[in-house]
DNA sequence: CACTGTAGTCAACCTGGTTGTCTATCTTGG
DNA sequence: CCAAGATAGACAACCAGGTTGACTACAGTG
């Protein structure tokens, strides 16, 4: 399958990604986030690294501000985030991270960390640090934008 | 941004892939070939390999058959497949790839392989030999069988 | 020849996005 | 001080690429 070609190049990225992920996914349902998906995860990182509004969300994200609307909604829904309009601008609702929100990005960060612990002692540290090096110059200067519809996503575990 | 945490190597995995195959897609599209996505071209490697059905190619790609007759009704509107009844079997439509999908599948095999030897120049053909074989591992025990891609959906056959 | 399995279709729905349009509210330059 | 413009958010319609479920038509077999 590592067969020299860009085609199969690709898949391997994607197919390495899928399985990190649904690994992540799997194992959050069993530890108290059943309903969590990839894109939760990633916005409720970006809220926490500031993005602290709709728009900002959706800057952050380069995503419209329509569907970091959506994403945000159905975060409120599940509990992860609350919203509350500016005391001092009442066009924005800040978002505030509930505990459970919280709960979902600790134990998301430490499953993801779990997994990447077992790639490393198949691989070793140095050659996974390597293969991090690597990707990060493929990826290295553009940015972090989860745009294309659906590539986040993924399919439902069933 | 190789910061040794898992859920960066989920995003480097993830924006390599995009990298890939954005590139891969917006050359397509200068060469005459605007409105193919990557599902379309996964799918017409697919019935090149052998799924010359609907049934077929959702065995293949691991999607319903509901999915992949969307996907061929897809290719079929623009011109990359045809599909006629089967005369042995009438309930069957078998698939033939037009000269314009031929194209299609050749032009991106191409793309993908000169991003591909650009990476190599970047990277060294040994270093990028050795990330495809880890990459490999990862992907190596996955329930889902990249072989005849089934990355594209959930892993429980139907 | 009746039964079971398979090919394909229709319809409704889901997720995570997209445009385009609109109002309400801030902010700033003259 | 205020008009003009920028910004925050909401609503509606839509898209891609999947999903379930229910269904018909046909094929192959005991």
């Amino acid at each position: 399958m590592s067969s020299r070609s860009g085609a199969d190049l690709a898949l391997l990225l994607l197919g390495s990604y899928r399985n990190l992920v649904d690994e992540v996914v799997r194992e959050l349902a069993t530890r108290g986030y059943p309903d969590a998906r990839p894109s939760h995860e990633y916005a409720i990182r970006a809220i926490r690294a500031g993005a602290d509004s709709a728009s900002d969300l959706a800057r952050r994200l380069a995503i419209t501000k329509q569907a970091a609307a959506k994403t945000i909604a159905a975060l409120v829904e599940r509990g992860y985030v609350t919203t509350e309009t500016d005391p001092a601008d009442i066009r924005r609702k800040n978002i505030r991270i509930t505990d459970h929100g919280i709960g979902l990005i600790t134990e998301s960060t430490a499953i993801f960390d779990e997994v990447r612990a077992r790639w490393e002692v198949r691989l070793g540290a140095a050659e996974l640090a390597e293969l991090e090096r690597q990707l990060a110059q493929f990826v290295g200067d553009s940015p972090i934008n989860l745009d294309a519809p659906g590539w986040a996503a993924g399919q439902e575990l069933r």
